[in-house]
DNA sequence: ACTGAAAGGTCTAAATG
DNA sequence: CATTTAGACCTTTCAGT
């Protein structure tokens, strides 16, 4: 687990709501240099700790009106690798994971509408060699949809 | 369902891969000045198709190392307002649907570790009104997460 | 709708404390 | 580890096509 002092916390907090944010406006909220900033980010990215920036694009204005999850089943475990690597080859798969539980896989969907996700599981996933079949949770409607906490890594003390 | 040409559609995939590439680079490979550039971007996101730049925080390296879907299932479906009221006061939990199947509820949780996500959900979860229990898909990895398809708006023509 | 130009702001590397 | 400086680069706006 890495350290994060002050400096990088509120550095985190910020871009990570506004990649685009100018390093010299969060210079000046932290009341450091704006090279500071731009270290930090280079020392932040070289850790792991962050990647890219990236837009995001609300799926629904480009046309994807169902989300969903799958659970996957496997006729036998052994097939898992083979499956995902069939699994990536659908663009419409956004994210897949291996679980523990009633399912091997857990996939997340985009598609077009319900008829084109059933398309999807079943001209193309249901295909794949080893899968024995699929549970879908259909989202009416997402909640929220946040960042992920950084209480881990912030402390109450300004400097530590 | 906008209309997208061919310069949104080479904004939109440069920008969502990439928030902080400079607009003038874009400009450039597009062969179209940085001021439309600029335009364009301004009217994808008054449409709503764009939302903020979030820089992608690693969620293992800020302490985050149990990540676990959990379907909820409710006493009574009338209380799902109440629930989700109360999930939003949990910052563990990123996202949160109302979704079809076996639950009614389903979330996405970042814990520490298994023993954390197990004092998440028993004192935590459990104890709001309406949760009749959990089911929960432990991620032990991810094989792979990547930005949605643009296919549905991506045409082959240059123009359309 | 799109461009070009100009003013203002931002980034980044190198050098310094 | 943090800051300053200075030139290069980028963004934004607006008048013009």
């Amino acid at each position: 687990m890495h350290h994060f002092d002050y400096i990088d916390q509120q550095i985190l907090l910020q871009i990570r709501e506004d990649a685009r944010k100018p390093f010299s406006q969060i210079a000046d909220e932290l009341k450091i240099s704006n090279s500071l900033v731009h270290q930090r980010i280079r020392k932040l990215k070289q850790r792991g700790v962050i990647d890219q920036a990236e837009f995001i694009v609300n799926e629904k204005q480009i046309g994807f009106r169902t989300k969903s999850y799958v659970g996957i089943k496997l006729r036998e475990a052994r097939y898992a690798e083979k499956v995902v690597e069939g699994l990536k080859e659908i663009p419409e798969i956004q994210e897949c994971n291996y679980v523990s539980g009633n399912y091997a896989i857990f996939i997340l969907i985009f598609a077009y509408d319900n008829q084109h996700l059933r398309k999807i599981l079943y001209e193309q996933v249901h295909q794949i060699d080893g899968v024995a079949g699929t549970d879908s949770f259909i989202c009416f409607d997402t909640n929220f949809k946040r960042p992920v906490s950084l209480d881990a890594i912030v402390k109450t003390k300004k400097y530590d």
